[in-house]
DNA sequence: CATGAGCGT
């Protein structure tokens, strides 16, 4: 039942269990002392480095209506190791907005939930997990794992059954600054939209996979390669 | 044919 790991230096005891059921949102934490809350709403300058030892809460996307908390829990669940969790629901309709929060009970947790699910096959067999760290305030949310600014193509005529992952490999088989790809899921059926993006490190790769790739078959379909309009709006982080 | 991405009491 209660894993201690000995290899580990947590001193945290962290013996108190409660069915997730009975409360939807547990926010006590115990405080660390060797680091003091800084996320609190004082006067923080927006320049704040995002090291955010304290966040243990995974921001879900991509569900389908009827996924619920209970279905969260039965994915997530069963590690034991979900305080809580919760679908976000429009307030006249009551219908899911198609995301989520999922908080655990230790950012190692929550780390290794994100490694291990994200991009995985959720249990209706449809689609994969689309998972992220959750952010507090808006601000840092569009801030992704990279080390530079992104290139991305706009893929299209894809078999529905093509993947993030797929399609990712499939780029990454020829291209090495393929730094990941999407697909656009549709929010109603949980299935591809047949069209998703590419985004490579590389920008002359981008141009070249933009002519070399064109056709190429993709699961059962020629891929049609086309620009992507540019999200970012010019990060110039240096 | 088509252009993603959505952050809560």
């Amino acid at each position: 039942m209660m894993q201690s790991g000995p290899g580990m230096g947590q001193q945290l005891p962290q013996q108190y269990q409660q069915p997730p059921s009975q409360q939807p949102y547990v926010m006590m934490q115990p405080q660390l002392q060797a680091q003091p809350a800084v996320w609190s709403q004082s006067a923080q300058p927006p320049q704040q480095p995002a090291n955010a030892d304290k966040v243990r809460t995974l921001w879900i996307g991509d569900l389908q209506y009827w996924m619920d908390e209970n279905y969260l829990y039965t994915c997530f669940g069963q590690t034991g190791e979900v305080t809580s969790l919760k679908v976000i629901r429009n307030k006249q309709t009551s219908q899911s907005e198609g995301y989520g929060f999922i908080e655990f009970n230790s950012r190692a947790t929550t780390e290794r939930m994100l490694q291990t699910y994200n991009g995985a096959i959720m249990p209706n067999g449809g689609q994969s997990y689309r998972l992220n760290w959750a952010t507090f305030s808006a601000g840092e949310r569009s801030s992704r794992q990279d080390d530079g600014p992104d290139h991305a193509i706009f893929v299209g005529d894809l078999a529905i059954d093509v993947t993030d992952y797929l399609l990712q490999e499939t780029f990454r088989a020829r291209y090495n600054s393929v730094k990941g790809a999407k697909v656009v899921i549709d929010r109603l059926t949980g299935r591809s939209k047949g069209y998703g993006f590419v985004r490579f490190a590389d920008e002359s790769e981008q141009m070249r996979a933009m002519t070399e790739m064109q056709g190429v078959l993709c699961s059962t379909r020629p891929m049609r390669i086309g620009p992507a309009t540019n999200k970012n709006p010019a990060a110039t982080t240096q």
